[in-house]
DNA sequence: TTCCCCATGAGACTCATTCTCAACTTGGAG
DNA sequence: CTCCAAGTTGAGAATGAGTCTCATGGGGAA
């Protein structure tokens, strides 16, 4: 995590044909400083808070586009509101949410991810992508 | 599958202190009978179209009552729509939905069961539900 | 610089679901 | 059996996340 994305947004900006903007960059800048799990209206607040001008409207038309390159990830947790994730070092995870505190906590496991594939295939199918969320409490 | 659901719903309603009326039996019927996945506006439609005098404010609440009462199992597909299945025999399963067709597949598999526990274990919880979900297409 | 488009902002719009509240039922009391 | 308080219902308004519209603004190739 070091002078390792200078540019990567204006990267993909290029090969979909897009073009640079102020807007997308802070949208970007936004969603990868905060190693957290935030909704559209955070986001769009947290840019507004810090004077800069920016519409919902683009917040969710950056997102979509940062979705689609893989530079964020969307996950729906339940409750109606989708919620955002840089994936820069992309290590693939699922999250397991606190239903008590609403802590949410990212989990990888090999054995599991091979576990859907196998399952998959024994129905004719491979895997395309999951959403596999554990609603959790602690344990005493 | 034979004469085992009586009056399961007037047990509940009992049981939380509800009354019985003819439109909370008519959607648990109507839910009952059919086993597929099927979303809030469809019941309602279907009720309707047999001559029932329901409304979808009745079908909601109605249908939050009998999830609670885990008569009906309520899934989230991703498509901002809600489905929602009987769950009489109570054989937990989790989906797997095709892609290309929509079709949506149950399965259940032991060990991914008790592998979610263990991941949660391992980071001092454990699971009160889950969600998950394969999004997969056909091999070839 | 110029100019063609793409991008943006403000607010209207969509759509599933929830809420409101007057009118209606249920079911226990009498 | 009748009454009536309290729970239910229906119709439509309200909500809220996300999308769309369209007039205006701003990249960037030449």
């Amino acid at each position: 995590m070091a002078a390792q994305t200078p540019e990567i947004l204006t990267g993909i900006l290029h090969k979909e044909g897009l073009r640079y903007t102020a807007q997308r960059e802070a949208v970007w800048d936004e969603i990868r400083q905060s190693q957290e799990h935030r909704d559209a209206e955070d986001i769009y607040l947290s840019l507004r808070t810090k004077g800069i001008r920016v519409s919902r409207a683009t917040v969710y038309r950056t997102i979509d586009i940062l979705v689609k390159n893989k530079l964020v990830r969307k996950m729906d947790v339940g409750d109606g509101r989708n919620r955002y994730e840089p994936r820069l070092d992309d290590n693939h995870h699922d999250h397991m949410i606190c239903t008590e505190t609403g802590d949410i906590i990212e989990f990888f496991d090999e054995e599991l991810e091979l576990l859907q594939e196998k399952i998959a295939r024994k129905h004719g199918y491979t895997v395309v992508r999951h959403v596999h969320q554990l609603f959790v409490k602690p344990i005493k």
